[in-house]
DNA sequence: ATATAAACGAGACGGTACGTCCCGTCTTTCG
DNA sequence: CGAAAGACGGGACGTACCGTCTCGTTTATAT
């Protein structure tokens, strides 16, 4: 982070942003996100909570919902994390599904409708967003990737065509769900999907085959 | 006294609330939707644009969300209900295919965002938010349903052990790109969802089978 | 309660009188007006509490105002009917005295600023406002003429030049002191104005006068 | 520490307020006053004017009634602040007349219900009030007072004993004409009254009497 | 050491929209 | 028919936040 605001060459005149100020900033966006929810993430209240003045946040975010995916980004969630750093070892089945259940028990909580709020009210182009995405939503879906490609690396499945839609498939029901709300997240969605998942790969090329 | 409070479909007693105000209303909140987005569907710009007063706006709609996906309900968007008169004959593959593609491009355009974001917004358990549920987004999902079952009727496919799941599976990627934005709703979406998701099928009991 | 809306001997039986509306009505408005003020007294408040309706209420008056002093018409003030029937006997300073310290003491109560309140807010040209100053404000001004004149005829002051005037000088200040509230409405008010009051009356004519 | 709550006449911390906004403001509410009277003075129309939002509005005041004070104390009639210098020389009675009848004059106009109307809709502790009783309504009633104080410090009379009351009964007659509309505030109401209020003195001392 | 300059807290600014209250009118149903 | 109930179009209320703009203060670097 240091070398993310030092210029190579040029030093700025006056006084340095502060970075206590931020994670003041920070740390009180975070605190309203889950005790109020995104709705109450006001400038107002995140300044009154944090002790700074509305002008420093906008200094450091366009606005709330910036300021919101970044609270996020800096302090993710446990089981989103803990999700990243899956098992990577052992048969296909059961760590995708572990994985998978990781990520519907994370998402099953008032914290998951908001992620899904966030996600949808964000400008998709801009900057946090992209960062909120890849750091947020996306870590359980590159560590299915991984997960998938090691399996057809030690040859355990054959080489699945459309990785992107199996991908999709494997984890776009948590968030069909979460989104629209016609089932919910329950404990045995994971297993249910994986096991579709896998019986859609195409079968292994049979070293020697017999009837 | 009793009868004060019986009437099980007693007769209000004052002047009845008017289809013409609230027909007025959903129509100025519909076109503003259409032309400016649900951020700009304010009860004030409705009020303004539908000529009645802000006050019975409120007595329709508890807030302009609930007014928003009345307006949606009460005027669906030409793909989604073209979606859900689907074929229903025919092998099920092509017919599951361009039943999916409709609701890709349906929710490929700036529409599309904006009705998850209304989805992410709703209150979960409001009454509007469930019948814009099922009239506006599970249409397809339903339709989807109905094709399998026929299919699975027929003899063309084995019956699915979980359909629930596999109809997410189906259709949840969509939402899931639309939410997430990490991929477009690009047209091939719908085969090859569609391709894994018939190979992800038991196969049929084989009548008479050889090797 | 019952004898209120019992009619004494023989009911109509059948078809509810509209005199009977129209008291509920100044029941209730009387009510409202000396429990929560003029700026409370509203036609929905009145309606609601009266169990009219509203357009009864405008059937009756042409708007709140018109309403309110027709309740004060209607029930006048204890001190104010009670200042009416002034004594009309004996010497007239004390006599004055007394019916001005009777207005003074009714004004000087929170009652008094509302009455103070409708006279300003009132339309000066409504027959409801003419009443109404009449019956509830000019009693006592009058009583006052009354007096005088009957000092007058008796030959214990001599005959006043401008009795309007006069009047205005006397009875003036309690509504100066009321509106503008320099200085309170204390009980030594009223001695002291008809002190200065008398002594601004021409000496009696004299009639065997030496030096 | 301790001078973080010290400062006796400390300087606050934030952006000050705009005297600016202010003067428009008051301005505003002025011109809207002229132009069409007390009650269409609201909070938005002033805002639409004046060119400031509501907020900055209750930022400054509490109500469109503090409001309309502050806005006639700080452009105050010509007629009211001219009645204020007067011109304290010469003999008693003609002053006093011209006096009075310069207020007459001002009171005699629409504007001078509004005032009326003001006072009795104000609330009688308030800060607003105070001044505008003050500074528009009792200046005349003071200039009186220095009138008859000049005039008895110069022998011409006798030192009256109760000068509040007597200037009241020179003044409240404007009042009461005023807010009860009985008689006219005709042009010959200030010699009447200046008459009787100047018979009701006692006489003077008489250097050397005789009788 | 002392300017200089930027960021700081505080908070007022012009605005938009909120959701509520009450107005005075109307339409419906009931007694 | 009159009167209850209550929805209607409308206007204003006072509040919450928005994002911007001064203020006077603090904290660094650059002279």
């Amino acid at each position: 982070m240091s070398q993310d605001t030092d210029p190579p060459h040029g030093r700025p005149r006056g006084r340095p942003p502060s970075a206590e100020a931020r994670a003041r900033i920070l740390r009180a966006a975070h605190d309203i996100l889950m005790a109020e929810g995104l709705a109450r993430l006001t400038v107002e209240a995140v300044a009154a909570r944090s002790g700074t003045g509305k002008p420093t946040i906008y200094r450091h975010f366009a606005n709330a919902h910036d300021l919101a995916m970044a609270a996020l980004v800096a302090r993710p969630a446990p089981p989103a994390d803990a999700s990243a750093d899956a098992p990577a070892e052992g048969p296909l089945g059961p760590a995708l599904t572990a994985l998978l259940a990781n990520l519907v028990a994370a998402f099953a909580t008032p914290r998951g409708r908001q992620v899904a709020l966030m996600l949808a009210t964000a400008d998709p182009d801009s900057e946090f967003t992209r960062a909120f995405r890849n750091r947020v939503i996306l870590t359980s879906r590159e560590a299915g990737r991984r997960l998938i490609a090691a399996a057809a690396a030690r040859g355990e499945i054959a080489e699945p065509p459309g990785v992107e839609v199996l991908l999709d498939m494997i984890f776009g029901p948590v968030f069909y769900r979460l989104l629209v709300g016609h089932q919910p997240l329950s404990a045995d969605l994971a297993p249910r999907i994986v096991d579709l998942a896998l019986a859609a790969l195409p079968p292994l090329p049979a070293p020697d085959a017999a009837c």
